[in-house]
DNA sequence: ACCTTATATCGCGATATAGTAATATGCAAG
DNA sequence: CTTGCATATTACTATATCGCGATATAAGGT
């Protein structure tokens, strides 16, 4: 793993770094989609829709192609799944050991001080 | 999938966003090291070392510990290996598909223009 | 050719975050 | 308790990029 290769692999970390392309992606998992679709969707603005599909497709995350007047945008990547599923993961987990540890401030309040909420 | 969690995953995404935080994860893929090490290894100033560990640690993608003196730090998400994993694949097949891409050019225009350099 | 719809791009103000130097804090030895 | 080393934090400048409004390009129909 040369150095050169870590910064290519934050760029590409980066593609998944920012909410909107990640709403864009999500709406895209369950099939293509053209960019008006993608607008109604996601409730963003066109423009900014089309800059982030833009984006996503530099890095070949997504492909494109063109389908009379509109232009048709799906997954390309089938590692974007993995990847998702893995913060997905993740965060689940984050979740509940989050969970636990208030059960058991409670628990330790309650044992230490009486409860006097 | 909420677009609270959405927005949670593409915060973690962006740990992963930047090349001094994959410097720092790489050098701890070997095991754990001190902030003195680690600014050793990678040539990073060592405030700057402090500050991106800092933020590791607060989304618990790194573990703290003191040793005396020293503060030792370790990998503490096992999901990092695997995350890295997928995007260095990804870069390994982005640069074989570039390069074969390559080769078809060459064998095009040596093919349709004589190949004049 | 012109108009309409669909998508892409541009320029901008606002915001976030990196890196650096300087300084503060924590801990152990004498 | 003070000194010295290891680490953390702060204040600051510079850079990147987001979302937006406006505008440009592309394709089809009349």
């Amino acid at each position: 793993m040369t150095d050169a290769q870590v910064e290519e692999a934050a760029r590409l970390f980066s593609m998944l770094a920012e909410p909107a392309r990640l709403f864009l992606l999500r709406a895209l998992m369950t099939g293509p989609a053209n960019v008006g679709q993608l607008v109604e969707r996601t409730g963003m603005k066109q423009g900014n829709v089309s800059k982030h599909l833009g984006i996503l497709l530099g890095r070949r995350f997504v492909a494109r192609r063109r389908q009379g007047t509109f232009v048709v945008y799906e997954i390309a990547d089938p590692a974007l799944f993995q990847l998702c599923e893995l913060m997905c993961n993740r965060i689940q987990s984050d979740a509940l050991s989050q969970a636990g540890r208030l059960v058991v401030r409670r628990k330790n309040q309650a044992q230490v001080s009486g409860n006097k909420t």
